[in-house]
DNA sequence: CCGACTACGTA
DNA sequence: CGTACGTAGTCGGG
């Protein structure tokens, strides 16, 4: 540029870019939690910073329209008309992006009855004549016609925004063929398709420039229009109206009256505590690194701040150094005290053997990888390190702290002689090993946003860090040492993820995490790794049994309809029972009727027909044996079943269970509880014990409704359902009818899923008014729990998140949905949340209580399995009076409610016995 | 081999 | 037209 000393003008058409950054991104990345997208914002944002630090203008101002209509749209109402509808995903975006501008100190202008283009033109005249270099970022093709010696357009390429194409008046004369303020009489001949402004047919690009170049612009075009043969002067002489109108609306204005001096336009160092709210808000934690060095951070010389969120410095990532004993253990007291907030730790695990491979740890200059060999001399400073309590972060941890204490459990044995896999396993339940998990990035990141598809580490670095993890180059065969992404590196990502993570999390957040979430992991690991001893004569009894009922079973159904059919397929059933037998119609299901056990009995009511009994009897069979055989499969070399707790499975904070999933076995029927027979107490122990919380679902919603007629009936401790019917139907407890009962305990149950009159008439075979009635009585007499469940979706919708007792939070941005079904199934689940989230809350620190008051006593009891209100323990001979008042005071005394905790505890020698 | 769908077990 | 899950089977696509 020759002008080089001149100040720096920079507008930019603020819509427009916009616009182009919305189609640039993915749309579905850039969500927050509460459902705003932000992609648009997003690309704008990362284009400005990079403008900002290639250009440092002297001046700034980014221009907006204010509606669709301006002086144009009067003189042509069609103007534009041909843009469809704004996505609903850009929607909002606009004025989230102007306030932002804002909290940056960028002036944001807009003018009514003006477009955006117009202020450009009339700021870019401004500054070229105050003696600036003018630089206008803008994505519409009019302000090609701005271009001049002293003013610059920056134009996207066709890919997204933070690739801008340069034009000065050579290279829009290189591109174009024309000077920069003819373009818009090509795009008068032309005709603009996206403004919606027809050109003369006919005539091309091609066509304009010759013309132009040819007459010297479009006014002598037009003059000579009669010299021009052929179709195309035809087509001229007839359309010529329309370029005249084109170039009336093309032409910019560039004497609009502003609010501003160009003076008013320098940029200021922004409020810092003011762009990291907005940012925040937005869940930019990359871009907040990026624009506060704009206010003249640099690197690690941030200064920390009292703001929202905490200034991240990215340090280079470093390169692994490999230390041993002394040398290890003097760098890790180091690093320790130099980051209270933990090291991050991450071990390579061998996805088939399971064994630990190496280990990395990071700090926040320095990294150390390390190729592990549990119980050799070089490590014992390291393995004193994890297991004590100095702080560490991992992703995954309970995984990582199971294959690590595997290993240490092996190295243990070996040092003592043999030992079996399923020994090691054992051992390392009773003695982990690594301690200190102060955060786990994967549970962190799924408290800020339960029910999120991000599982993986990589699907963590690019939400929060906005960067790739790195992955070793694929074609190098024998990758040289750089290339190789080292555990230590991942640990590095991790450290940083855990600052990210927390930085964003609000203080209940925050606290779900340190004192519920990270203290019952290392209680899931322990339960996982011990697992539960089953009794497999009881299974393959089962299973031979339930094998013969089957096929005699399917072998009858085949009589009754003279031929073989697959029962378990609904498709060959529906033909069946619908061609073959022709019976009437059931529920409808995609894909046809349906045949489920529902459908099945009341088909049998109305149209009775054996086939249906034993179809339904087959089902049960089958059934009943996929889960013993599923068991059996699952049971170990040890007689013993390891499930796995997914601790982020949830959106409301239960666990889950899989691998088998021990939180689905039968119970209702005398069939399916022989099945919780097989689960038996192992050897060396003395009985199982079960302990569950009873009611507590129902407890939560009084003591959240505070309710007095709910409050009371817990406080008596009568029967919760009789209690109920007596004064809905106003007879005394004891009067209270079987039948009464069960339909109060349906009700009941029904409140904390969002139950419709129409769905309890359904459910208890009662008509809509009647079902209507009894939730009619119901609160009359109960009323603090309607007004209680209204105002917990009455706020959600407020806020677009519930939140559980202990401060776990829930989104749910579908509660703003246009879609009646979609929001009301939103509004279903978020009146469950804070119920469902907080009995699950208390029940892990119920848990957390026990293992460590067990641990406290040196009692060998140890916890088993939890099924979201219920726990199984294994007692030691001799225990049971310790453990049986332990489990009862920790689970009672958890938290301190307006209705008691009522507690259930049995004991057996199996699962079913113990229920009772 | 994978995803959609149906069905069904638990709290 | 009642919340939250996991598993297993079939079936149609690849």
């Amino acid at each position: 540029m020759s002008n080089t000393s001149k100040p720096t003008l920079m507008v930019i058409d603020g819509h427009s870019l916009a616009f182009r950054a919305f189609y640039a991104l993915p749309v579905e990345s850039f969500q927050t939690r509460d459902g705003q997208y932000t992609n648009a914002i997003h690309g704008f944002i990362a284009m400005l910073i990079n403008l900002l630090k290639a250009e440092k203008p002297d001046a700034l101002a980014v221009a907006f329209d204010i509606s669709r209509h301006s002086f144009r749209t009067r003189e042509y109402p069609e103007y534009k008309g041909t843009r469809g509808e704004t996505p609903v995903e850009f929607k909002g975006q606009i004025p989230l992006l102007q306030q932002t501008l804002a909290a940056m100190g960028i002036f944001t202008i807009e003018k009514e009855d003006y477009e955006a283009d117009d202020i450009l033109a009339t700021l870019a005249k401004r500054g070229a004549e105050g003696g600036y270099r003018v630089l206008v970022v803008s994505g519409d093709r009019d302000t090609i016609q701005l271009v001049n010696d002293d003013v610059t357009l920056l134009y996207p390429s066709r890919q997204g925004v933070s690739d801008l194409t340069r034009y000065d008046a050579e290279k829009v004369m290189e591109r174009y063929g024309v000077r920069p303020e003819q373009y818009p009489e090509i795009a008068a001949l032309v005709g603009e398709t996206s403004d919606n402004l027809p050109g003369v047919p006919k005539v091309g690009e091609k066509t304009a420039v010759k013309w132009i170049n040819l007459y010297g612009g479009l006014d002598e075009i037009l003059a000579h229009q009669d010299e021009i043969g052929g179709k195309v002067g035809e087509s001229l002489r007839e359309h010529a109206h329309l370029a005249e109108r084109n170039r009336r609306l093309n032409r910019l204005v560039n004497d609009v009256e502003l609010p501003v001096e160009l003076d008013d336009l320098t940029p200021k160092p922004f409020n810092e505590d003011a762009v990291r709210e907005a940012f925040g808000r937005l869940e930019f934690r990359s871009l907040l690194e990026r624009v506060l060095k704009l206010n003249g951070h640099e690197g690690a010389s941030a200064t920390a701040s009292s703001g929202p969120v905490a200034v991240i410095t990215a340090e280079p990532c470093p390169k692994p150094m490999v230390l041993l004993d002394e040398e290890l253990e003097a760098w890790l007291a180091r690093e320790s005290a130099a980051h209270p907030d933990g090291l991050g730790l991450h071990f390579d695990i061998d996805a088939t053997s399971g064994s630990v491979v190496g280990v990395g740890i990071a700090a926040g200059a320095t990294s150390v990888q390390l190729a592990w060999q549990p119980g050799a001399a070089d490590y014992a400073q390291f393995e004193a390190w994890l297991a004590s309590d100095s702080p560490k972060i991992m992703f995954d941890a309970k995984h990582q702290v199971q294959a690590a204490a595997r290993a240490l459990a092996g190295a243990r044995a070996a040092a003592t002689g043999e030992q079996s896999q399923d020994d090691l396993t054992s051992e390392a339940a009773k003695q982990l090993g690594v301690d200190g998990v102060r955060g786990d990035v994967f549970l962190g990141g799924w408290l800020l946003r339960p029910g999120s598809p991000d599982k993986t580490l990589e699907d963590l670095v690019s939400r929060y860090l906005g960067e790739s993890l790195p992955v070793a180059d694929p074609n190098q065969l024998v990758p040289d040492e750089d290339s190789v992404v080292s555990t230590a590196t991942t640990a590095w990502f991790v450290r940083r993820l855990q600052q990210h993570i927390t930085a964003a999390s609000d203080e209940g957040t925050l606290s779900v995490y340190e004192t519920i979430e990270m203290p019952v992991l290392p209680v899931l690991a322990k339960m996982e790794l011990r697992g539960v001893a089953i009794d497999r004569g009881i299974l393959s009894s089962m299973n031979a049994e339930l094998g013969e009922r089957t096929s005699g079973l399917a072998q009858q159904a085949y009589d009754v309809i003279g031929h073989e059919v697959n029962l378990g397929s609904p498709k060959q059933l529906q033909e069946v029972l619908f061609d073959e037998l022709d019976m009437p119609k059931t529920r409808a299901t995609k894909t046809g009727y349906s045949t489920d056990a529902a459908a099945l009995t009341d088909l049998q009511s109305k149209n009775p027909h054996p086939f249906l009994g034993l179809l339904l009897q087959h089902r049960d069979a089958t059934k009943l044996r996929q889960i013993v055989e599923t068991l059996e499969k699952a049971v170990g070399e040890n007689s013993r079943v390891h499930t796995t707790y997914q601790q982020a499975g949830t959106s409301t904070g239960r666990l889950s269970s899989a691998d088998p999933n021990l939180q689905n076995i039968p119970v209702r029927t005398a069939e399916g509880r022989r099945i919780r027979q097989a689960f038996v107490v192992g050897e060396g122990y003395e009985t199982l014990l079960t302990a569950d919380y009873s009611q507590i679902e129902m407890r939560i919603m009084a003591h959240l409704s505070g309710d007095e007629g709910l409050i009371e009936a817990f406080n008596l401790g009568e029967d919760l359902h009789s209690f109920v019917g007596g004064r809905i139907f106003g007879v005394e407890p004891s009067d209270v009818t079987s039948e009464m009962r069960s339909k109060v305990k349906a009700m009941s149950y029904g409140l904390a899923y969002g139950l419709s009159a129409f769905g309890l008439s359904k459910q208890l075979n009662i008509s809509v008014g009647e079902a209507k009635q009894l939730m009619g009585d119901y609160f009359a007499r109960f009323g603090a729990v309607r007004d209680y469940l209204r105002s917990v979706v009455e706020q959600a919708k407020e806020d677009l998140y519930t939140e559980t007792i202990f401060g776990r939070k829930r989104f749910f941005p579908e509660l703003s949905s246009p879609n009646r079904l979609v929001r009301e199934n939103a509004e279903r689940a978020a009146l469950n949340a804070p119920i469902q989230g907080s009995a699950a809350d208390i029940m892990k620190l119920a848990m957390v209580g026990i293992e460590r008051r067990f641990g406290e006593q040196e009692l060998a009891s140890r916890m088993l399995l939890q099924v979201h209100d219920e726990i199984i323990v294994e007692v030691a001979p001799g225990e049971w009076e310790t453990a049986e008042a332990i489990v009862h005071e920790e689970m009672s005394n958890v938290v301190e409610l307006s209705v008691p905790l009522d507690v259930h505890i049995g004991r057996g020698v199996n699962w079913d016995a113990g229920a009772h």
